[in-house]
DNA sequence: TAGGTTTCCTAGAGGCATTAGGCAAATGAC
DNA sequence: GTCATTTGCCTAATGCCTCTAGGAAACCTA
């Protein structure tokens, strides 16, 4: 039986196209088997099982994520570097929702910290560096961007702004206000 | 064959309870009937499939939801009332963690028309007559609550903040300065 | 080339979702 | 109470998904 070259990492990246088309949860062994044009057991030659694939694939949206956002901050500050941030942030959603959705699952501790969500947390602080938000305050700073971001994007899929539209303007206000908000940060 | 007398709502009931047992994506046709002592089959006399259980769950997360967050702020308002708002928001998603993800789903603009998520913007605008945030921007405003609070509850569900602590500081700071951006809305 | 390793397959088991038809309980009409 | 109709549960079956074990062939190394 010939070997169709098959790899953890190829593995990975076609569940990861796969998502954007049909939705990280329908992402399957069986799904994956069918593009490859193998039976649903050759994968578990690969992979151990259907819960590393979707980790390995979580793993792969938070490393693209941090690296588009790293690439919109880049030479930039103040609001400048929170827009450029922001906007990588909704428009890799947008692009690359199945992604999107796998950069949500949970990991267990030892996955989490050696993945690439801890640049997510560096790039906003040195976000924050223009602006004064005082050091004991910058958690909770960063928290607030990562929460308005995260839930302004999640709402926005869920349909949750498909009433009223308004919604590239909401975004704008969102981001001038969180600019102020940095800006004078309350005590 | 003598009957256990499942009807569509309790069947829901049932549903919304194991989903905070086990997690709303481990509920399933199956699981359920197990609940009742039923054969899988049995249950497609009262739903018409896993989707309108998944769907009606929804709707009763988001109902419930309005209920409490109703409750915690009547008779209050401004900074109270945002405060009491968006803690029943958080607490509900903490004592039903499997209700809350239901909430969610993404409907159908009928049914989502038709749901108590229209209640929470209701309440929201309510919550902004403490504050002087101008008409034109009340949706901005809206979404921005929503967003920080769903976003918050959303990545603390989901382990983002697992690594820093302080989650409670964090929740009430994020609540002192919505208040103080809504107090000082920019224009 | 020989031998060891790896990758693909088959077979199978168990879980999940759903449909169709049968039987008995429950309900309604007289 | 009797009878007809409706409804709810079951069985049987189909198809999809996940995963394990063992075998055969491809591949790699010495």
């Amino acid at each position: 039986m010939a070997r169709v070259g098959m790899t953890a990492e190829r593995l990975t990246t076609a569940a990861a196209e796969l998502a954007d088309e049909v939705g990280f949860e329908n992402v399957t062994v069986s799904a994956l088997a069918r593009r490859f044009g193998v039976k649903d057991a050759s994968l578990y030659s690969h992979i151990r099982n259907a819960q590393e694939l979707r980790v390995r694939v979580a793993l792969l949206a938070l490393a693209e994520l941090a690296d588009r956002a790293a690439d919109a901050v880049a030479g930039r500050s103040g609001k400048q570097a929170l827009v450029a941030f922001a906007n990588a942030y909704r428009d890799y959603a947008k692009r690359h929702p199945g992604r999107y959705a796998a950069g949500q699952l949970r990991l267990d501790a030892e996955t989490a910290a050696a993945s690439a969500g801890r640049r997510h947390t560096e790039m906003t602080r040195a976000i924050l560096r223009g602006y004064e938000v005082p050091e004991s305050e910058q958690v909770h700073a960063v928290r607030l961007l990562h929460s308005a971001f995260h839930g302004y994007v999640s709402l926005e899929r869920s349909g949750g702004f498909d009433h009223s539209g308004e919604i590239e303007s909401s975004w704008d206000r969102l981001l001038d206000v969180l600019d102020t908000t940095l800006r004078h940060w309350p005590a």
